[in-house]
RNA sequence: GGCAUCGUGGCCGAGUGGCUAGGCUCAGCUCUGCAAAAGCUGCUACAGCGGUUCGAAUCCGCUCGAUGCCUCCA
């Protein structure tokens, strides 16, 4: 492969960086995936379609890409106190489950609405719970270097002694000096030496059912382990790019940035990548605040935020129509303007196929494929590319009018290009051709009506012609009159 | 309170030290039996106040406002 111009901002020295992989034509790269005890909403999505977007173009590019996305199956404590609660088990008291029951059916549900969003699986899946022994492994090993402490059966990493010879902030930007500073008083009952400090192991409570033996006690791994257990195993103690929400940047990342540099001293990312928030009404979208919306519920329109249905591909397409490093907000005139739009690019793709060449070209191919590739290659700018791919439109109308010309081999290098971005590289999906046996006969009974209409309008018979019209877009179905003759849309 | 990000035209949303982002809406026009659809054209913005500069919306400072993190969260 030709080495691509490709540039990445990198969270670690908040700059854009040439994008070099450790091993040539291959890329490691690890997301923190979801915490499967209730639905992924929207929210979530927004994070994991932004990484298939860069999966995907990764791969366009010709890198053999190893992504690694975790399930988090071991639930995290709430709170640091011993009163704190894990999701998993509370989910599971609630609906009154199995833990692992709850964790089979939120994974399930994950997986689902990731397909509807034509999310392309990752290469490795692993999960928390079945990683439990690489966990017990890095905890040793942190002890054994002296940056971990047992205490009354669970252990702590010890931040303040780590950062006298690492630097434990680099990420988030934060001093521990200030964090020292601004601790909060906290009740007195927690075994650490500091409140910088985050768990490595917990012991279990009496009443905690997900619960493994270890050397310390019997009980379950600190929530930032799983994700140095699983990406040090499957990319190696360094690799690529390692990706995540942006509310995962601290304590969550820099936890494991702690830990990995602990174990192996090095610093185990080269390329920090972090999604920003889709919000709803301003505020960041949470299940734990109640403001969100489920894929489901905004693919059937079965919710009160939206003015209608939105499909998983409009939705995707509304996404990326903004940077993934920028915070978007959620609006049902934002979701009908792409909508819109998206409809009219699609439009203009399949006109592609009905164009006459010339013998040469009046409109610049190569020069515009380029703009394309250099809005990726630019930190993967997706609404660039957008804005690049609507060119099209103008191309399609111009080249119909004859305004343009277009020799063969630019038309077959315009649709190449345009499919690959379309539904190689942004994963979207045409929606407007549904390919079933009822699709075929229902065009073909729509085709008869409007030959009918079509002669009651050469005989002026226009109340016939209208009737016709009304009475199907009365049913939501659309008739077009264009020069080339009548289609039709299903609304 | 600390750390960080952001503030762009009616709406969404890119980007940049000097050159039209793009989409949607709206208006006018073309087409049409009429309408819709489609197409064309038009609508020139960067929170406020200072500073640097030949020139800043883009760099710096301050003010105001919003958001994220500092407790589980993509």
């Amino acid at each position: 492969m030709k080495s691509p111009n490709l540039y990445i901002y990198n969270s670690l020295s908040k700059k854009k960086e040439k994008f070099v992989p450790i091993h040539e034509n291959a890329v490691g790269m690890y997301v923190c995936g979801p915490t499967v005890y209730s639905n992924v909403h929207l929210g979530n999505c927004r994070t994991f379609l932004s990484f298939d977007l860069i999966f995907r173009y990764l791969k366009h590019l010709g890198y053999k890409v190893r992504y690694v996305r975790n399930i988090t199956d071991a639930g995290h404590l709430e709170n640091d106190g011993e009163s704190g609660d894990d999701p998993i088990l509370k989910k599971a008291r609630l609906e009154q489950l199995e833990p692992m029951e709850v964790v089979q059916k939120y994974t399930v549900d994950f997986h689902t609405i990731m397909a509807k969003f034509n999310a392309l699986p990752p290469s490795i899946e692993p999960t928390a719970t079945g990683h439990i022994y690489e966990q017990i492994a890095i905890v040793e090993k942190i002890i054994e270097e002296g940056l971990a402490y047992e205490k009354n059966g669970s252990v702590y990493f010890d931040v303040l002694k780590f950062n006298q010879t690492n630097n434990y902030g680099k990420l988030s930007g934060r001093q521990i000096e200030d964090m020292i500073a601004n601790t909060r008083e906290l009740a007195a009952q927690s075994d650490k030496k500091n409140p910088q400090d985050f768990a490595l192991w917990k012991k279990a409570e009496p009443q905690h059912i997900m619960r493994w033996p270890s050397p310390w006690s019997d009980g379950f791994p600190g929530w930032h382990l799983e994700c140095t257990a699983m990406s040090t195993k499957y990319l190696g103690n360094q690799f690529d790019i390692h990706g995540g929400g942006m509310d995962l940047k601290f304590p969550h990342h820099e936890c494991e940035i702690a830990q990995a540099e602990a174990c192996n001293h090095v610093s185990p990312v080269n390329y920090w990548m972090h999604a920003n928030m889709l919000t709803l009404n301003g505020k960041k979208m949470s299940k734990s605040t109640g403001n969100f919306i489920l894929p489901d519920n905004m693919f059937t329109g079965n919710n009160n935020i939206l003015s209608k249905p939105f499909s998983p591909t409009v939705t995707k397409f509304f996404m990326y129509q903004a940077h993934y490093r920028s915070i978007l907000d959620f609006s049902s005139e934002a979701l009908e303007a792409s909508e819109k739009g998206f409809l009219k690019l699609m439009d203009a793709y399949r006109t592609l196929s009905d164009l006459n060449t010339s013998n040469s070209s009046s409109i610049d191919i190569n020069a515009w494929k380029k703009a394309c590739y250099d809005a990726m290659n630019d930190d993967f700018n997706s609404p660039i590319l957008i804005a690049n791919l609507f060119e099209i439109v103008k191309y399609v109308n111009a080249l119909k009018d004859g305004k343009e010309t277009i020799t063969e081999t630019d038309l077959s290098l315009l649709k190449q290009t345009t499919h690959d971005f379309l539904f190689e590289v942004l994963g979207l999906e045409d929606t407007a051709i549904e390919e079933s046996q009822d699709g075929e006969k229902l065009t073909a009974a729509i085709e008869l009506l409007i030959q009918l209409r079509n002669k009651a309008r050469a005989d002026k018979d226009f109340a016939m012609s209208d009737k016709i019209r009304g009475e199907l877009a009365a049913k939501g179905i659309q008739l077009k009159d264009g020069k080339d003759g009548t289609t039709f849309s299903l609304n």
